[in-house]
DNA sequence: CTTGACTCTATAGTTAACTTTAGGGTTTAT
DNA sequence: ATAAACCCTAAAGTTAACTATAGAGTCAAG
């Protein structure tokens, strides 16, 4: 199995180094082995792991929220109905957001659909609609 | 047209007061009217306009990108080109955010169809699954 | 007409999530 | 075998987004 530096999985998921070593020591991450040197080496799938950190983040999980997000594929100290009832739970948080971001849409949308384009600020009707609905 | 003070809209949104002139200052929020006492009298929408933020927060936008989302709404100093343009901008943002959720939502869901429910940890099928593939 | 709830400004403090610094070892390419 | 590039820890510093504090004025009910 191949290992990888600290370096080499923080250039392929995108974070520093130092990021790489903050996730670890507040448990996003497995302890990595080390080298008689005291070099980390981790396992090929901490990169995906930190890609995945990565996208959450941008959805506004929080490192807490994430770490239970993860913690479903890691800890093995739960029964499976634990992991059960706690996927589902993430997933109601995750279908709670998908359907705010789609009211979202639905509104730019239409916004955008409804404007010419080329008009001045006082005809946009972009802009009117917004004035009367609040996004 | 009725007016609100900052502890109405602040409890109408569901933030603190404080939070409302931290808006304010960051430019959030329109800069209301005051009173001859210097109290501040804001007009109704502003409690719309505090809930989409609360909500725009819940979805991992930065206040930056939510004053963006609402300059939309209130820059007259664009032409409705630009505004056009602008939410054409903000629309990719969101579709992407929308994905990678639908992304998170099928993985989890795969996951919870597929767990009995009683099996002990070491017979599981949702961390068997998470194992191979990352989430 | 006073008392309790509300508001004002300005400033300082807090928390999450990093980022930087200092001072040192280790690996690797030449 | 040496220099550039990499890694280590511990601790301090930074940024965004609040949250709290102090000291003072305002409003509404009894």
């Amino acid at each position: 199995m191949s290992v990888y530096s600290i370096g080499q999985v923080a250039k392929q998921s995108g974070v520093s180094v130092e990021t790489v070593r903050y996730y670890e020591k507040e448990g996003l991450l497995e302890v990595p082995e080390r080298k008689e040197s005291g070099y980390r080496q981790f396992k090929g799938d901490t990169i995906a792991r930190l890609s995945f950190i990565q996208q959450a983040k941008k959805l506004g999980f929080s490192l807490k929220e994430i770490g239970e997000l993860l913690s479903i594929t890691s800890d093995a100290n739960t029964v499976c109905n634990d992991v059960k009832q706690l996927s589902q739970d993430k997933l109601v948080d995750i279908e709670n957001k998908i359907k705010m971001l789609q009211q979202m849409r639905k509104s730019l949308k239409k916004l955008i659909d409804v404007c010419p384009g080329q008009a001045p600020i006082n005809d946009c009707p972009i802009l009117d609609a917004l004035q009367k609905k609040g996004f």
